[in-house]
DNA sequence: TGTGCCGGGCG
DNA sequence: CGCCCGGCACA
């Protein structure tokens, strides 16, 4: 999250001018409309690269960003190297706190993908996948440099099924019953690593269509996903608080995957309008943009005592109470002692206004 | 156990 | 009304 944070400062056109390092508690704090909940855990939370920072180098030494999603034959390429090359590189996984378990207690184990174009490499742990696309396809040191996060972008989890290792290939099923997060990750992973090229805008829309017959399965599911995160942030884009006002024009790509990683942490980097199309997700989910009531409620027009409503039928679909909204509210963006920031309605202990869901 | 917020009380 | 809080349903 501290990275995530700091991505959204650097990032930030206000705050570009500091020096990247230059993030100390007091840079946040200050900043708090940017990065709310940055003061009290700015150095504490750091996942994989607590230094994170955008630096252009990296790009310069990949200059044709790479779209690994490009999608050598998952399967094949997954096979082959799983045989050969799997290695451990313990070493440097308390570097980055390996966010993500190596394996799985029954019959799956967790391995690490690259998508780096002809490459495929399979690890079996992120540093480790960290460490290889960092030296051999980023071209850098491999210790001195500390991880900037951006290795991330260029391999994905595999969820692998050890038991059945030849029909796992088949059905490579992000889709495993027993994980949790994994599923969409990689998916995510694939899609976020589009976004640097040129084409920034259409990219997230058009990568599942690139993506080959392979990842296909993968790749269903990823407008949705990416989609719920869209809905998440839509309505704090445009929220009425103005909070992030801010935060405009933020650069392609890797925003989505922190997003995705602390989807209502911090406001949307990329305007809704980017997700909309694919599958249309956002309609349902929020028919009216500007309705920023219950998405439940009938239309609002018979609010005066109007003879015609039936107390019983608007109920709610999950009965009693309404689901409350997964938002995240003024007093956990805030935090308690931050009280003064909060909306009324929360400091009144009501509905949330300025985070609406 | 913490969070969101309804229902209700007080000035 | 604005302001606050008890307490409940969720997560």
């Amino acid at each position: 999250m501290a990275a995530a944070v700091l991505t959204s400062l650097s990032t930030s056109p206000v705050v570009l001018n500091n020096p990247p390092s230059g993030f100390g508690a007091e840079t946040s704090c200050d900043t708090w409309k940017e990065a709310p909940a940055m003061s009290s855990s700015c150095s504490s939370s750091s996942n994989n690269s607590g230094d994170w920072s955008w630096d252009p180098p990296s790009d310069l030494s990949t200059p044709s960003t790479p779209s690994p999603p490009l999608s050598t034959d998952i399967a094949t390429g997954f096979l082959s190297s799983l045989q050969s090359d799997i290695e451990e590189t313990e070493a440097t996984h308390f570097l980055f706190g390996d966010p993500i378990p190596r394996k799985r207690k029954n019959s799956t184990k967790v391995m690490f993908k690259c998508l780096w174009k002809n490459c495929g490499k399979v690890l079996s742990s992120s540093s480790g996948m960290q460490k290889h696309i960092r030296t051999t396809h980023l071209g850098r040191k491999a210790d001195l440099d500390q991880s900037d996060g951006e290795e991330d972008f260029y391999y994905t989890e595999l969820d692998i099924n050890v038991d059945s290792l030849t029909d796992g290939l088949s059905s490579l099923t992000p889709v495993s019953p027993t994980s949790s997060v994994p599923p969409a990750f990689p998916i995510l992973e694939e899609a976020q690593a589009v976004p640097p090229v040129p084409v920034k805008p259409e990219a997230p829309m058009v990568s599942p269509l690139n993506l080959s017959a392979a990842t296909t399965i993968l790749s269903q599911s990823a407008p949705t996903s990416l989609c719920h995160i869209q809905t998440d942030h839509a309505y704090q884009a445009m929220g009425p608080s103005g909070l992030q006002a801010d935060l405009k024009s933020p650069p392609p790509g890797m925003e989505i995957s922190i997003a995705w990683q602390q989807p209502s942490l911090f406001p949307p980097p990329l305007p809704p309008v980017l997700f909309k199309s694919p599958s249309g997700c956002l309609t349902p989910i929020r028919p009216a943009d500007v309705g920023e009531r219950r998405p439940q409620v009938s239309p609002m027009p018979i609010a005066k005592g109007h003879p015609l409503v039936p107390p019983s039928m608007p109920k709610p679909t999950t009965g009693t109470r309404k689901p409350r909204g997964e938002a995240k509210k003024c007093r956990k963006v805030y935090g308690m002692e931050n009280r003064s920031m909060w909306c009324t309605a929360c400091r009144w202990k009501k509905a949330c206004q300025r985070f609406v869901d």
